[in-house]
DNA sequence: TCCCTTAAACTAGCGCTGTAAGTTTTGCCG
DNA sequence: CGGCAAAACTTACAGCGCTAGTTTAAGGGA
């Protein structure tokens, strides 16, 4: 078949078509050939739009973070601004499960992910954490908000009663955890944010001075 | 070749190269045929003493997470046990990170997980969480680990300084992470940790009453 | 001691995978 | 209107997990 008339594909077809894919079947059903045919084309012309399958997925996940909100940082406490941000984190990683491990790796040079780094980091300097320690605390929400995109803890137990009887005993009822996997994964993320928010705050106010709730908006000096 | 005198093959052999080769290349060159390689062996002869790839995974995973200590739980009180738990946990991943995506997924049949799953929740029911609060915590935890241990954060930024100076500002710094990089995950997980802890026994003397160090080490009546 | 079963390796092959190379036809620009 | 770039195509390669069937050795029973 030769070139046609109208393009078929375009990236932005291409990023929706392969993020639907994801969601749908998993990133182990991903695979270039399959997201053509999607697509109505042929494995290959894929390749006239994007130079790898990882650009693909470059592509897609960065277009999952862009959906992630930041402008807490810019209005509110840096309390605030963190439960914001983390919830709306999850929020963005949760409707998109199967792209998190491709997407845990980091940044890279994906635009959306670095300017949300940046937001970040840049409010809690601001807020008056010293940036080594801005740092952390970045990385630190984001080992939490990752680790419990990641996967599922309610739906990592089989649901098998015999398996936890025989030889677990606290695990009684663990096969029922799947039945109640949303509330399970949703109030294990809400208590242990509020536990490290409040640990952050402390913290704060051992080393840095009384919380100032509008500090970010005013000019510093 | 026929069957040879000496087998040259055993689970716990196959195991421990897989381990290792997944350790040294990664999990995207872990293959069966690669692996067999490594053992002066052709592919499909694994499959006489695994059912299929994710079985070697399995058995990789839960020998790693064999390595983690759960004994806090016994002797200790609840929040020096947690602590304790989660460094461990820690070292266990990061000894061999290529294999935490995989790892991440729950403990589905791994009798180790299990075990560990059991002790935790066990440790915490015992030290007078509620049950569901007791979940909540051990997944909160997890879920901090696991994302830590998954990539490294300081890895994660490219190390390009005109990446960062053109449209990042506060990121100016950012491409000199990865060269600090054990020292800012570490920390990283420290301070969270601690501020988790710090808010989980804020919560508990709330909720629960006065904290009793050696409460989890007393009969209970 | 012979035989039969089982174990543990093998080869061959299926239908996938990512992607490179080269082909064909179309649309657009000078 | 000639020529080039674009966007689809086909073909092909090496590797993937895994199945089926084959070969030979080890070990147990008669």
């Amino acid at each position: 078949m030769p070139r046609p008339r109208q393009p078929r594909l375009t990236r932005q077809l291409i990023v929706e078509t392969a993020t639907a894919l994801i969601d749908a079947e998993g990133l182990p059903a991903f695979s270039t050939r399959r997201l053509a045919a999607e697509l109505g084309v042929r494995g290959p012309s894929l390749y006239n739009h994007f130079a790898t399958k990882d650009e693909i997925l470059d592509a897609v996940a960065d277009t999952v973070v862009a959906a992630v909100d930041t402008s807490g940082f810019a209005s509110r406490d840096w309390v605030a601004a963190l439960r914001d941000w983390a919830w709306s984190y999850r929020r963005a990683l949760t409707a998109h499960p199967n792209i998190v491990p491709y997407l845990a790796q980091g940044p890279g040079r994906r635009p959306a992910a670095l300017a949300m780094a940046d937001a970040v980091y840049g409010g809690l300097v601001r807020a008056g954490w010293p940036p080594a320690r801005a740092t952390h605390i970045g990385a630190a929400v984001r080992y939490f908000v990752a680790g419990s995109a990641l996967g599922s803890f309610a739906r990592g137990f089989v649901e098998d009663p015999e398996l936890y009887a025989a030889h677990y005993p606290h695990l009684r009822q663990a096969h029922r955890l799947a039945e109640h996997q949303q509330s399970v994964d949703e109030g294990a993320f809400a208590l242990g944010l509020d536990a490290l928010l409040h640990g952050l705050a402390a913290e704060y106010a051992r080393t840095i001075g009384p919380l100032d709730p509008v500090e970010s908006a005013r000019p510093s000096g």
